[in-house]
RNA sequence: GUGACUAUAGUUCAGUCGGUUAGAACGCCAGGUUGUGGCCCUGGAGGUCGAGGGUUCGAAUCCCUCUAGUCACCCCA
């Protein structure tokens, strides 16, 4: 085989796609139910403004980032996350000056370059929220509500929603330095990784998964138990609200997310139908993106949701997957004559808004009701020399086995009174 | 970036100890029925056994290298 797909990229099948139309219907269903509109943003920005909103030293930008130069030599990169983008557009637009808060939804592709495995590709697709200018916890929730409203409108009950805080610029800088002093002292007991970690990202080492380090980090102090005052309130406010809704929710205090620009809350989805990698949605607060990103100071908070992790629970869940479209008719010919007839007539009937579709195989009668019959199409019109010259023909009932009579001048009106 | 596993027909897979012409099921095509699908019966097409090298009288089978895929680590959707 010459040519291949990258490695960590699919291709989407017909037989794919019906379940992905179904799962996107499904988002914008809710999102406008929510009153979130759609933005579109390009695919590939300014290296720099994933840089400086992700950071520098996550591991999104560190190593996994899709960048190049283009021939201008200006380094570009294909998007990791949405969220980047959004606020980049929202700022470049002035969004914010038409209306004091602005939602919006987006679903598309993704670039990591990551060594693919389960749940993990290189292109990958999220929808995801974002709503900006207000600091109201309401929306908070709001985000955790979007994506649960979309998992339980297609049938998933069992995953599992994981909140926390991890504080803003007023409380985290002594929580951060209280927690640095305290894993300088198990250093030795740390992993590898969990000890380059103290210096710079002292938070992402309480979310190790190494068993090694849970147990040494058992007691250290967690950033809940540290907030200011107005964290700490609006972290009582998200979970007073998540309560009222009827939402369960557990607190894991060491719950970071893997992008530096959150503040507040943070939060996440996890599933059991899934393999080792078992988010379906991450997201939280980011009250001071978008004045880092060059806007005026701004609130905001979104999620993102993998799409084909939601796909893999789906499937394994064995929910309905969306309905694959079929024609309505086949019109079968006989001969020469008739397959130009059935041409024209065919495209009539399509014009008119009734799906239908002929052989473009020369193939036999017998193979063309095979066709029609496997293509499960609801009506068969056989038409040969004797109906061409009596104007008279059958339609056959593909499912009873039954013949209409049918004038052939007349076919729309008869299809669409038995077919409804 | 690290590790483990896998690679045979369009698809899912058998293939014994290294031994004749590499098989099955499903799918596809045709016929059984000269103008009627499905079920059934009969027949047919379809293979660089991932690639290259080595061992051997003989390799899908054993060895080496490469490539690709899968899963896991790290991390994340």
């Amino acid at each position: 085989m010459k040519f291949r797909t990258i490695k960590g990229t699919k291709d989407i099948l017909p037989s794919d796609a019906t379940a992905w139309q179904h799962v996107e219907r499904t988002v914008r269903q809710v999102m406008h139910a929510f009153n979130y509109r759609e933005i579109r943003t390009p695919l590939f920005e300014q290296t720099g403004l994933f840089a400086r909103s992700i950071g520098e030293l996550t591991d999104i930008v560190s190593k996994e980032m899709y960048t190049f130069p283009d021939r201008s030599g200006e380094s570009v990169t294909l998007r990791p996350e949405g969220t980047a983008a959004v606020l980049r557009a929202y700022i470049q637009n002035n969004l914010g000056e038409q209306s004091p808060l602005v939602k919006v939804y987006y679903i598309g592709p993704m670039f990591r370059q990551e060594r693919p495995q389960a749940g993990r590709l290189r292109q990958f697709h999220q929808f995801g929220a974002e709503a900006l200018g207000s600091p109201s916890p309401s929306l908070d929730v709001e985000m955790m509500q979007l994506p649960l409203e979309v998992y339980r409108a297609l049938g998933i009950d069992a995953c599992a929603l994981n909140i926390n805080s991890v504080g803003c610029e007023k409380c985290r800088p002594a929580y951060k330095q209280l927690l640095q002093t305290e894993l300088e002292r198990i250093r030795q007991q740390l992993s590898e990784d969990s000890r380059a970690r103290i210096a710079n990202n002292p938070l992402r080492v309480l979310d190790s998964k190494d068993p090694a380090d849970r147990e040494a980090t058992a007691h250290v102090p967690l950033i809940k138990d540290h907030l200011c005052d107005e964290c700490r309130d609006h972290f009582a406010a998200v979970r007073r609200l998540l309560t009222a809704a009827g939402i369960p929710f557990t607190i894991d205090g060491r719950l970071v997310r893997g992008l530096d620009y959150y503040t507040k809350t943070a939060f996440e989805i996890t599933s059991t139908a899934l393999g080792s990698q078992d988010a379906l949605m991450g997201g939280g607060r980011y009250d001071l993106l978008v004045e880092e990103l060059g806007g005026k100071p701004t609130p905001g908070v979104g999620f993102a949701a993998g799409i084909e992790r939601l796909l893999m629970v789906l499937q394994a869940l064995k929910r309905p997957a969306g309905e694959e479209p079929v024609p309505t008719v086949f019109i079968a010919a006989m001969d020469g004559t008739a397959r130009e007839w059935a041409f024209a007539a065919c495209h009539a009937l399509r014009r008119s808004g009734i799906p239908a579709e002929i052989d473009y195989l020369d193939r036999s009668l017998k193979a063309q009701l095979r066709e029609a019959n496997r293509q499960q199409v609801a009506f068969v019109l056989v038409v040969g020399e004797n109906e061409l010259t009596t104007g008279e023909a059958r339609l056959k009932d593909m499912r009873s086995g039954t013949d209409h009579p049918v004038r052939l001048d007349a076919l729309e009106q008869t299809i669409r009174s038995l077919h409804g």
